[in-house]
DNA sequence: GAATATCCGACTAAATAAGTCTTATATTTG
DNA sequence: CAAATATAAGACTTATTTAGTCGGATATTC
């Protein structure tokens, strides 16, 4: 199938939550209850957005985590990026048709592969596509809709 | 991982090959054998794309398969929904959200899921994406360039 | 009838995803 | 300082999906 993991859905959920929180502070149990998700996997996939800085956390009673990009520069792309093992790569060695480096390709037919050319155009197209769209798309056809009214780290 | 199957990287494969076999019958067996993939689950996908009318099959000594439709009516999309389970849903709930069939959805957020929307607008700029490529796109860049030279059944 | 090829379903194994649990660390509040 | 709350991180288990294999049936040609 070709489908964003729930991590990755989580991680699209968060960040909305977040952006919509008017710059405050948002805990993981805050995001978790209120979509009825798991805890523990959300925070995991918080934890992997703040290694990418796409958000940042504060340890702590009343810390939680914030933005640290504007909405309109977290792309998909990043998001994926950040959660998924290996990344948005829509067959198992486009990464190496696509970089110079080494090659842990087990694919046997990589000397003569025949679509490796139309493989990468679909490549390049989705990853276009991921780039198009970022959590702004994410905030306005919501149920809520918010603004901020402090000040924002960027 | 947002990644096509081996499934149906293979069913591309084949496709290819028999677009590029002047409108003789092919065996499963070249097609794996030229490619170094197992035969079995190639058999299987052939088995699919026949079902789906992509192909057509004829069975016995000097059988094997042919196109049915030419290669520029071949779309991903379509190659991909014959193949994968899950057409190309980019979330489990898409198509509850996209069709209004009675819902075998898990998602428990579903009645109040905030990123519903925004999903949608992602998976119609996939299917988008995946109607826009054909078959055609496989037969130019590639090693081998081949011409029709008998009458086709299209 | 033998050889070759598709057809089809059951089965196993490997890989990935999802979810849980435990312990550690940081920060605020009383 | 101690308790409470929140993030951080890694090990572990379970479920699901994907990949691959096997065996037997059917159709066609020679």
């Amino acid at each position: 199938m070709i489908r964003l993991t729930k991590k990755t859905e989580y991680a699209l959920l968060a960040l909305q939550h977040i952006a919509l929180s008017n710059g405050t502070l948002v805990s993981a149990k805050e995001i978790s209850d209120s979509h009825g998700i798991s805890f523990e996997l959300l925070a995991k996939v918080l934890g992997l957005l703040s290694k990418s800085k796409i958000i940042r956390s504060v340890q702590g009673v009343q810390g939680g985590y914030i933005l640290q990009e504007k909405p309109e520069s977290i792309t998909l792309d990043k998001v994926i990026r950040s959660i998924e093992r290996n990344s948005t790569n829509i067959v198992e060695c486009s990464h190496n048709h696509n970089e110079n480096i080494e090659s842990t390709c087990t694919c046997q037919t990589f000397d003569h592969c025949t679509i490796r050319h139309p493989m990468l155009i679909i490549q390049q197209k989705m990853d276009e596509l991921f780039i198009s769209i970022t959590i702004k798309d994410f905030l306005l056809n919501t149920p809520q809709v918010h603004r901020y009214e402090v000040e924002l780290p960027f």
